[in-house]
DNA sequence: CTCGATTGTCTAGCGATGCTAGGATTGACC
DNA sequence: GGTCAATCCTAGCATCGCTAGACAATCGAG
């Protein structure tokens, strides 16, 4: 069975290499840059080879967000740990958002963006994209308020994230007045 | 003269025709499907008609944003009119934004979501767009609070809104809350 | 060790896409 | 009516995601 073996090892590695290829495609120049033709050359393999391992291109994106949902919430819960009191925490898991989107918006797009075909809120919403959903939750159930749902709390503080993130990076916002603008979702959002 | 007033005339008649049949395309099936061979089949003309009007498939998606700009600058607008009360009108506001998001979600795109190759939060931002942001304004600046900048307040609050809105329509979000969120992103955000 | 069968990979190509060059046709003016 | 410029269309380019079918390598049975 060792052969058997090495060659699901290969490859597993094979499709490790197309992600992070493809990843690497996408902070470059855009997901639009990342053609089949491309990513198939990078890789040193054909362009089917792509596709006895993701069903197209949209799975590919899709692999990608989930692999960038797990970065994301391990990156949000490291912020939020290294934070004492409920404001800072609240702060710095806004900050850690932001900086996450502005530092791989090739992955934040894949998670929010585009579609990857994924489903998402519901049961059979990939564990990862959960958990990262779980990760803002932590942080922000405890400041929702009074009679207000943690849930739909940290959906709305998420949103307003999210609307930051994508406004400016669209060149819709300006990007300097981030920290002022983060600053008074956190004062005016969380209930301390 | 005459004849060249009526070709000036006929000229922009196509044009108009152009957006109009764009936009149609794109609330039917989304921007995806607004190809430049279904446009032209469509309006009854060539391909190349429509490159003597806009530079590329991007310059129609721009020109499509600045009309929704207008419309959905008067849409908020008229919906802060018919409130009265500062809470009455903000929760207004967010509703006819949030409503013409949903009800246009093509033209919606074309204005924040794709590339149109309009310049934003510039000086050369072109009047339909500042004059959207202003009727935010409008009702916003009050609600600032103290200290407050209301541009920087409204950035905010605009972002807020664009986060549920995006989210939602990306299946993100569930829309059943929508109006439970933007209740709590009144009662939150805005200073009464 | 040989020889089918299976697995893996590649070449070549399909139908679409946005966009454009260059020829044809129309229509205005003298 | 003839000339010329403006207008429009046919045809095609490069590129896209994706796939069929040929080819080569590998495996297991005799």
């Amino acid at each position: 069975m060792s052969v058997q073996e090495r060659k699901e090892r290969e490859r597993a590695d094979r499709e490790r290499l197309i992600l992070a290829t493809a990843r690497e495609l996408a902070e470059q120049d855009g997901w639009d840059a990342v053609t089949t033709r491309k990513l198939a050359e990078r890789i040193e393999y054909s362009q089917p080879v792509l596709y006895s391992h993701f069903r197209g291109k949209r799975e590919i994106i899709g692999a990608v967000a989930i692999e960038g949902a797990a970065e994301m919430a391990t990156a949000l819960r490291a912020a939020t740990a290294a934070a004492d009191g409920p404001r800072a925490r609240v702060a710095a898991l806004a900050r850690a958002y932001l900086g996450f989107a502005a530092r791989c918006p090739a992955v934040y797009d894949a998670m929010f963006r585009l579609d990857g075909g994924l489903p998402f809120a519901r049961e059979d919403t990939p564990e990862p994209l959960k958990d990262a959903f779980a990760a803002l939750l932590e942080s922000l159930g405890d400041v929702a308020g009074d009679g207000v749902h943690p849930g739909l709390f940290t959906e709305v503080f998420w949103a307003a994230l999210h609307g930051v993130a994508t406004l400016t990076r669209a060149g819709r916002l300006p990007p300097e007045d981030t920290e002022r603008r983060t600053e008074l979702l956190v004062d005016r959002l969380a209930v301390l």
